[in-house]
DNA sequence: CTAACGATAATCT
DNA sequence: GATTATCGTTAGC
């Protein structure tokens, strides 16, 4: 995907964004899986959003040029990973919550301790760091070049089709639907 | 099956 | 000192 598929508004990017490929050249060979939940963090009138207080040492990536990944450390353990979106330093990004494993499953297996199905190797914002090996290194990065990419599956979600809901483990702006996902998916985080 | 809780650290108040 | 864009385990139906 190429920089204008980043630069639109936040939340036409994080429904465009179901369906694609989730893509990492790891040391250990290709994993992919097809992004199947997202969710949109604004800039404006969101409290849910890190840069919602201005820029900090933690969320600066999110103002930094649209289809660069941020990338963070939370709870301790976990990293979760977003997408800039919109417009350079408005601090803007979707979340990508949730992949449907592709390839280089038993790459995934192997980072996330074996003994998991399917539904549940990349069913979490946390899990889906786990499963690619995604970590902090990785914030900064410029999604269009390798190794971490997205590409085009040629898989297009109808927007009808696509479910809007609330944020997951956020206790501000519950009453904004911008988590967003296709129905009948098995592989999302959390079924409503 | 669902609900509660601890791990563990950066960030904020 | 409290909170957090989480997950796996454990306890309780």
């Amino acid at each position: 995907m190429d920089t204008g598929f980043y630069a639109r508004d936040s939340v036409s990017v994080a429904k465009s964004l179901l369906g694609k490929l989730l893509c990492h050249e790891t040391e250990d060979g290709f994993v992919s899986g097809i992004i199947v939940e997202t969710e949109a963090y604004l800039s404006e009138n969101d409290l849910a959003c890190h840069a919602n207080r201005g820029k900090t040492k933690r969320n600066s990536t999110m103002f930094a040029e649209p289809g660069k990944a941020y990338v963070y450390f939370i709870y301790g353990i976990y990293y979760c990973f977003n997408v800039v979106t919109g417009e350079k330093d408005k601090g803007e990004a979707v979340l990508v919550r949730a992949l449907e494993p592709q390839d280089g499953l038993e790459i995934m297996k192997k980072n996330r301790g074996y003994e998991h199905p399917l539904n549940n190797l990349t069913s979490g914002p946390g899990k889906l760091c786990i499963a690619l090996a995604i970590s902090k290194n990785h914030d900064g990065h410029d999604l269009r070049f390798k190794p971490l990419y997205i590409a085009e599956q040629g898989l297009l979600i109808q927007d009808k089709n696509i479910i809007s809901a609330p944020r997951i483990g956020i206790s501000t702006a519950r009453d904004k639907l911008l988590r967003f996902y296709w129905s009948g998916n098995e592989y999302i985080s959390r079924r409503n």
